[in-house]
DNA sequence: TATGAGGGCGCC
DNA sequence: AAACGGCGCCCTCATA
């Protein structure tokens, strides 16, 4: 059964059948009996309540029978498909960061003037506030009493010392060659194939969570991440195509306010962070700077968190007072916006949870006995990632129902899900027929005034995508 | 050899 | 004074 100390794991056993032909042993000795057709109705029917239990009254039957359970072998295709990755090319990234890693090391161990082991922040911070004495403001102390070495501080010691430099450099390093390039590899089976667990009702808000690895968090945002992303490939004859929702949750706000100017913003099909930063600097669209832009984007993310005025400075570099400023421009012309976030937390307070678009729902105890600052927060993102976990799901059922009654289910394989992206493994000469077909359930799975944008990317593996057009 | 806490960090 | 939502996994270190 695979307790939780046996180190037997239940699709691991299932491998080890397949390969060596006992699976279909198992299934006879499961179902050889006279009642076996109704035996493996039971089974099936004893699996949906098991999956229903686990959301623990969290989802509405109906959203449960319609999408998660439906869903929930459409995951399991996925995880069985897998997806396809070079080991060779990450056997030469190793070869070539280990040999980086250890260049590093000994420049480190020379600046600092003894060995000591650069992978643990306490030593670490031993060489760098006691040894070398760097000090910087504000330092921050971790939970145990240490100044702390995380990337935040050693940025701030950076001009300092030359031997931060390097440990920024050998951090990211080491953090992608462990987690990622020699982690990876060992994981695939006998055709190099990848194959992730999804978890269905592991979270909070509904989302999904994916580990074995954890195929959601997949480095993209260096130049090594992207050399990593260059792993995963495709079969020969197939294009890796990633669709992507764009600014799902800001739409979702707009969806769930029904606020006049955001939801404008999304109809007008203007950028959002542009178009808020126009309102709450007060210039036109044409005179928003990059750096408004950027300030903006803050506050987009900021709602979607629900950041206090303090956390909005820290995160605009700016002063609190600032930051006030913004905070009130945003909410004073975003007033929908305030107005929801408003009626969810009110909401949560007397009724001790949160509900998305479709009855989802997450559970705040804590709320029913009293205010809880840091139970807000969460309190007020729920619905918002929630309701976009919601479509997602909805659209994964759907675009799976469509290509099977075209029977398109082999050349058009949905391997991987990474919250508002679906990412598909197509047959060349389907490419035309499938995109369109995908990006419209995509985008039509929930109509209303917002429209829901979806963009798509095409490549050959995962780190060398393009955008593809669709003339529509 | 296994477990859990701590620090840290990858992604959306 | 004031740390912003959701995940899973790496290494270190203490402990069992």
């Amino acid at each position: 059964k695979g307790g939780p100390a046996s180190g037997w794991d239940l699709e691991k056993i299932k491998e080890i059948f397949d390969e060596f032909g006992f699976r279909s042993l198992l299934e006879r000795l499961s179902f050889s009996d006279e009642k076996g057709e109704q035996k493996i109705e039971q089974e099936e029917t004893g699996e949906k309540e098991k999956l229903y239990d686990r959301f623990g009254g969290q989802v509405p039957r109906k959203f449960f029978d319609e999408v998660e359970w439906p869903l929930f072998g459409i995951l399991n295709e996925m995880q069985e498909r897998g997806i396809k990755l070079n080991t060779n090319h990450l056997k030469k990234l190793s070869e070539k960061h280990n040999k980086e890693l250890k260049k590093l090391e000994k420049k480190i161990w020379s600046l600092a003037g003894e060995e000591f082991n650069i992978s643990s922040p306490k030593q670490l911070g031993e060489i760098l506030f006691d040894k070398l004495g760097l000090r910087a403001k504000r330092m921050k102390k971790t939970k145990t009493g240490n100044y702390s070495t995380n990337m935040k501080e050693l940025i701030k010691l950076e001009d300092q010392h030359p031997i931060i430099k390097e440990i920024i450099n050998y951090r990211e390093i080491s953090k992608l060659v462990s987690t990622y390039i020699d982690a990876l590899p060992k994981l695939v089976d006998k055709e190099n194939r990848l194959h992730t667990t999804f978890d269905q009702a592991g979270t909070a808000t509904g989302r999904l969570s994916s580990k074995d690895p954890n195929i959601q968090n997949i480095p993209k945002r260096t130049e090594l991440g992207m050399d990593i992303r260059k792993a995963f490939v495709v079969e020969k004859g197939f294009d890796l195509v990633a669709f992507d929702y764009s600014q799902i949750e800001l739409r979702v706000t707009a969806i769930l306010s029904g606020d006049p100017k955001l939801k404008e913003i999304f109809k007008k099909g203007e950028d959002v962070h542009s178009a808020v930063s126009s309102e709450v600097f007060n210039v036109p669209l044409d005179k928003v700077t990059s750096d408004m832009r950027r300030k903006a984007k803050v506050i987009n993310f900021g709602i979607i968190y629900g950041m206090g005025v303090n956390s909005l400075s820290k995160n605009l570099g700016c002063s609190k007072e600032e930051a006030q400023k913004f905070h009130d421009e945003y909410f004073d012309d975003f007033k929908g916006v305030k107005q929801f976030l408003d009626k969810t937390l009110d909401n949560a307070y007397k009724k001790g949870y949160t509900e998305t678009l479709f009855g989802r729902k997450r559970f705040f105890q804590e709320l029913l006995s009293g205010v809880n600052w840091g139970t807000e927060r969460m309190a007020v993102n729920a619905p918002i990632q929630g309701t976009s976990a919601d479509l997602i799901k909805m659209a994964m059922i759907e675009v799976d129902r469509v290509l099977d009654k075209k029977g398109l289910k082999e050349k058009v394989r949905m391997l991987l899900q990474i919250h508002d992206e679906l990412v598909f493994e197509i047959k060349e000469d389907t490419i035309k027929e499938a995109v369109p077909i995908i990006l419209d359930i995509m985008e039509g799975v929930y109509e209303n005034e917002i429209p829901l944008k979806v963009n798509v990317e095409i490549g050959k593996n995962w780190g060398e995508m393009e955008e593809y057009k669709t003339k529509s």
